[in-house]
DNA sequence: CCAAACTCCTTTAGGCCTAAAGTAGTATCG
DNA sequence: CGATACTACTTTAGGCCTAAAGGAGTTTGG
């Protein structure tokens, strides 16, 4: 039987027969996938009082372990998002109370994020729950296929990772 | 070896015993994949001078094969977004001359978009290209593992396809 | 030493999206 | 028929993001 997606892709060879269509059964899944999982994240946080964006940071930092605290730069690398837009969620959740931003060491350019006990909170109050759901979400996958799912994403992912660096392709070392 | 995705996970098992971490292997690296092909994506359309949104107006039309039209319903329904991004998108690929808007039957209310030359040229001059690029970012991949993860993938998106009316539990049929 | 290059972070401009409100045509039913 | 509910689409307000420009501090090399 033909889902949605196998219908795009033979829409496309009905169409402009020759076009390489490969790509889309697990590229345009893996899209469709993680919007509806987003929209539904969306809806349950904001059942929470939170958004996405800062549940993002504040697990960063939780996950980091005491003393909760990382620099921006080192956010943005493990957020996969923009330095700038890392600056937008510190200021957002520090306008909430949420994180702390503080100079630090010798360096005058670094800064460091640190959870602030009421970010702490909110954000031990939120994340069982919001786990919790999404598990529910994979229930139509026994465990088993779980994971071999996760195995084989594990595998595109550790290939995809480099992506950005190999734009420019560095000369062998020789 | 752990990835990104294990170290989230073990993370969170290290600071929060507990946490149900189950869903994390399959929930986030669908996310992060879909992020990382979503910025390659973006890169590659610029270049080749259109946005990853009116290319997906563009080919939804496309692929529905002449007189390339639709009603912006079933253009939201498709491509999995709101109404109102289904208006603004048109707005945008109106007013640079890819799709127009004609007023449809006797039903005052509805409308259909239909794709211009233009906008079909445009679409066919990228549309290979970038399917082409993206088949190359699976390099990572065995045909048989391609085949095996749309599969996986298939079964998930199915199951999460009705998410959005499961929101109201309907009373079961007596 | 000091200029140039570099690094870290922030700010700004602009894009696209969602949720919700708004507009208008159609259907239902007493 | 006319009020009410409904349906299709658009508009608006606000959120979050990227790319690029903008400080400011640090390193490098003559």
């Amino acid at each position: 039987m033909d889902d949605a997606v196998d219908l795009i892709q033979s829409a496309w060879a009905r169409e402009r027969p020759g076009t390489p269509v490969a790509s889309i059964g697990v590229i345009t899944r893996v899209w469709r996938i993680g919007k509806l999982l987003s929209d539904e994240r969306r809806r349950t946080l904001t059942r929470l009082g939170i958004d996405a964006a800062t549940l993002d940071l504040l697990s960063t930092l939780r996950r980091a372990g005491a003393p909760y605290q990382l620099p921006p730069g080192e956010l943005a690398r493990l957020s996969l998002v923009s330095a700038g837009a890392i600056s937008q969620r510190v200021a957002r959740a520090e306008s909430e109370g949420l994180v702390r931003r503080e100079k630090a060491g010798p360096d005058g350019r670094s800064v460091l994020v640190t959870l602030t006990d009421h970010g702490h909170l909110l954000l031990d109050r939120s994340v069982d729950d919001l786990l919790r759901h999404e598990q529910g979400l994979l229930g139509a996958l026994t465990e088993a296929q779980c994971e071999q799912l996760s195995d084989l994403l594990r595998v595109l992912l550790a290939d995809l990772g480099g992506l950005h660096e190999r734009e420019a392709p560095e000369p062998p070392t020789l």
